[in-house]
DNA sequence: TGAACATATGAGCAATCATTCATTTGAAAG
DNA sequence: CTTTCAAATGAATGATTGCTCATATGTTCA
């Protein structure tokens, strides 16, 4: 995105440059890839995941998912805002309680498919 | 992990004590969620989706990646290397050149899975 | 052998991030 | 109002990480 551009690396001139030139046209608008990659960041986090695992099997309350990681309220609280940013869970106010849920199914099937790729 | 358990937060005296017993119990073993964080960790950092996307359109040398990505060759490589401890991607030497590709089929669909997420 | 080239790698640095601690916000009940 | 409890937030910090720079490895060809 630079001027960095064709500065280091081999000078470039070398046997692939169909190819390069092919590829190059698929390539998707910058953000979607941008995008993409921040979506897999939100779950590449060991206590989000277990946060959005716990929240496939049932909406829970800020205490109930501390209680069940073991953690502090705060921490999980930071974490929620993150994945609530990020659109992967969504709130639901009742008195004084706060109940988290995943955000549509879309986040389910991410994690599943995961899930089955690291199971192989 | 550690003794830390309920500790803080509040005092886990609160209405929702069977949803915790009961989604204690699915939760899956800690190495599949760690793994898991770990796989999204990997995908979730832009210059490897971009790796990973123009790895699905074609298999490629170091050199075209880093020409195509406007980015150093060492940088390239560096990247390659967490991808392929992660089984991402595969790597074939041609003479001086090394090839890499996608690992499996696996790795597409997840990216695919993404896509359609990212462009809902 | 040795030069040339593609790739890999180690150390160092700047930037990012997950957690903690202290505090605040917001809602219900006395 | 004031107290109480759940949740949210900001600042600080230790750890992780992506890139650069310099150098090493491995392969081909003269």
């Amino acid at each position: 995105m630079e001027d960095r551009y064709n500065v280091e690396c081999c000078d470039f001139i070398h046997a692939h440059e169909e190819t390069v030139e092919r590829v190059r046209d698929t390539i998707p608008d910058e953000d979607i890839l941008f995008d993409l990659a921040e979506l897999f960041r939100i779950f590449g986090d060991s206590t989000r995941i277990r946060i959005l695992y716990v929240l496939s099997e049932a909406e829970m309350c800020v205490c109930d998912i501390a209680q069940l990681l073991g953690m502090t309220q705060s921490a999980i609280s930071h974490q929620l805002r993150s994945l609530k940013n990020a659109r992967l869970v969504k709130a639901r106010r009742e008195g004084k309680t706060v109940f988290y849920a995943l955000a549509d199914d879309h986040v389910k099937t991410i994690l599943d498919q995961g899930i089955e790729h690291v199971c192989e």
